[in-house]
Parts: C-alpha cells; structure tokens; sequence
DNA sequence: AGTACACTTCGTCATTGAGCGAATCAACGA
DNA sequence: TCGTTGATTCGCTCAATGACGAAGTGTACT
C-alpha cells in the first residue's frame, strides 16, 4: 500500500508528471529538468527524489552531474504500469507536446549554458 | 492533464483507496463506507466527493441514501485503467483483505443498525 | 406540519507539501 | 589545497489537505 501510494502522491504533482514525461524521452541531469520546468535547484531536486522514491526513475552519478532515467524493465510491475499510464494518456497533451519541443532544445545547449541557474536562476 | 491529476490526487490517500476497494466489492451507501473507515460522515462524504470528482466512483440517490459505485466501462480509458491498476496489486494486500472481511459483517448488518453512526460515531 | 434521519456544507485546526534562498556537500581543475 | 560548480539539505513561508463538530439540506414517515 505504502508503494502504491508514493507512485500516487509523486503522480499527483503537474511540475513532477512533467519531469517524468521529459525523463520518458531519455536521460536528462538535474540542470536540464531545471531548465525545462524553471523552478530552483532546491525545489527540482526535491521533485526528483520523490519520484526516485516511488521507484519512478533512477539516478546516475558522473562526476558533478546526476543523470535521471525512467525505471526500466527490472522496475516492479506496479510501477512499469503507471509509468505505462500516465505515457499513454499524457504524451500527446498540449503541455507535455511544448515542454517536448522546449527539451529538444535544451538537449542540444551545451551543458556549460545551462548551468547559469545556478547563479542568476533567470534562464536567459 | 486536469483529469490525470485528479485521479492521482483521489488515489494518494490511503482512506480514499481503501473505500474505492470497498466500493469494488460492489456497491455500498455512505453510512456502509463509514462504518468501514470509522470515519466522521463529513471526511467520508468527502472522500467519496473527490473519488466522484476523479470520475472513479459514480453516486446514485436512493430516498435518503447515496449509493456509490465503481465506474463502469463507460468510463474514459484513463479511469478505467487506474482502477485495474489500482484493484490488481492492492485486493490481495493485507489492509484490503481485512477490510474486506469486515466489509462482509457491515453488509449483512441492517442498515438500520449502521445509522448510529451520525449520533454515537463510536460505531459499536 | 413536524420530526427523524442520511448526507452535505461550513468553519476551524493541525499536518503536509510546494516553493525559495542560504548553507552545505561532493567532485573536478588549476 | 583552494576555488568553482552541480546538486542536495536546511530553514522558512504560504497554500492545500485531512480531520472533526456543528449547522444546513433534502427526503421519508406519521
């Protein structure tokens, strides 16, 4: 029950589906999920540790960065089902359509200009 | 989106999951679900509002009393599709099998016999 | 009409949760 | 070893949520 409740809770927030379908579309480091949903570190990083929690996706340190990635296969069922939900019944929403087009940007800004959210967290 | 989060937020609270089990069982009044929880009328009420709102239970009105259901398969994928996710890995759990149990005792009970809970709410 | 009853709504309180800035941690480079 | 930098943790504020009792709504029964 705990389980399925904290795949609910971290489901029940629009800033951390988003990050989940952004993360959907392949590994991303905390600076890049920072610029999609331009929200501080603090807050971004907390989102990503309830969704880490719930077992929704998984962390990846390289050096300074932390890579997110969605649960894979050897996820518990559970979990790969409402992964599999919310994908299904989300990907083709307005917001997730944008934020798509907005990662595909980002993905391709080298990582060295993202990382200004640190100082001025204006994203410009 | 709206939709999305409506249901996640309906199913992120372990009273509110416990009743749509309940609900899943078949249909229950109020006065039933309250029993089971042990629950103020007025939080229960509220509950089953928000399940309602979610679109994951439907409510008929019998005279005096308000009989909840589960959706049916008229319902929108999306809803369908977390109750199954939500029935197949929580009916076996301990809380839902218990409750369950119990769930069969309040539905044998007259309903008469139920009522004494929007006086006493110590529902023995 | 009037009472009893099933439920909802209102007002309140305590807890939780989202958000931020500042401080801290951890890894790299000079 | 020291500064830089990506990320986390801490401390705080404010809004949202769960819980309750009390008051209100609507339906039956007499």
């Amino acid at each position: 029950m705990n389980t399925f409740l904290a795949i609910s809770k971290a489901l029940s927030d629009e800033n951390r589906v988003r990050a989940l379908l952004a993360v959907a579309q392949g590994e991303l480091c905390l600076c890049q999920v920072i610029e999609l949903l331009r929200l501080s570190p603090a807050t971004v990083s907390k989102h990503m540790l309830i969704l880490q929690q719930a077992g929704l996706v998984t962390r990846r340190k390289q050096g300074r960065w932390h890579y997110y990635r969605l649960a894979g296969e050897d996820a518990p069922a559970m979990v790969r089902e409402a992964i599999a939900w919310a994908l299904r019944h989300l990907e083709h929403e307005q917001l997730a359509v944008t934020d798509a087009e907005r990662l595909c940007c980002i993905r391709q800004t080298p990582i060295e200009e993202l990382t200004g959210c640190y100082r001025s967290h204006g994203t410009n």
